[in-house]
DNA sequence: CTGATATCAGAGGGACTGAGATGC
DNA sequence: CGCATCTCAGTCTCTCTGATATCA
């Protein structure tokens, strides 16, 4: 059965990454949120919620956690007072650097069993799935999302 | 990155079992343990911990659960007192069968895109993955388990 | 007024830890 | 005694709901 076997190498891969981020005392949510203020530059917590898919509300503790160890900068935005500016400090790019070397060392750990010709495979076969139901969201009753 | 894609693919596997699961008021643990005890028959409760591979403490909640809608039945071991034997009644025999449903139902939404040759080639990787983590659970550091 | 933004409180599933009581 | 079993009380991550205050 697929779907049993994909969520427990599922949850196989998740505690692997998990445990590589304890270990500096990060977690997913940290990961999600460093990589994507480096990728598209600082944005207001609402945007940063719709890019890294963590909730609005788990956002604001987020930002907590890393404005408090410096990692990241918030400020509000004086183009509209509603919004707060969450920038990536250097500080934060060294961490990200850091999260992703304990990444990718998960990542080997992971795929440990399989040739590099496996490892292809795999992701192609992944990336049809997610690809296929990230463009029909929830395609059976709510077409809104 | 192969392991972003596991831990999404898996989320989603995940949240497709989950709300199946949910839409006839019953999670995860609930099929493990029924599926576990129709498989092999009463046991005791540390005895499908091990089978099942949830922590004897969560099945504890677990067998309140299910023993509270009259699902399995709970029963003192007359052989050994610290144990209690989990039998699965007509009900909760029932009730597997739905769940089973369920979870078939979900299998196709997440395989849909994928031809049935492509499936197969998924469960085989998986498989090797999984087979190859369990055989060395915590290879690095702890010997013991 | 409608809608977006940020915040706070809380719930729930899943996995896990630690401590206690009982019985082998 | 050491060990297994069951139970209870928490922790942690991740996801999501609801309510509220503020501002566009």
């Amino acid at each position: 059965m697929p779907s049993w076997l994909l969520t427990q190498t599922g949850n196989h891969a998740h505690r692997l990454v998990t445990d590589e981020f304890a270990s500096v005392q990060a977690r997913g949510y940290h990961y999600r949120l460093l990589a994507t203020l480096e990728e598209f530059g600082p944005a207001s917590q609402a945007a940063l919620g719709r890019r890294t898919e963590i909730h609005v509300s788990d956002m604001v503790a987020t930002v907590n956690e890393l404005a408090g160890r410096g990692l990241v900068e918030r400020a509000p935005d004086p183009a509209d007072r509603r919004r707060n500016i969450i920038t990536l400090t250097d500080a934060g790019t060294r961490q990200l650097r850091v999260l992703e070397e304990r990444l990718a060392a998960s990542q080997e750990a992971l795929l440990a069993p399989l040739s590099a010709e496996e490892r292809q495979r795999l992701t192609a076969l992944l990336s049809t799935l997610l690809d296929h139901h990230d463009r029909r969201p929830d395609a059976a009753d709510s077409p809104s999302r």
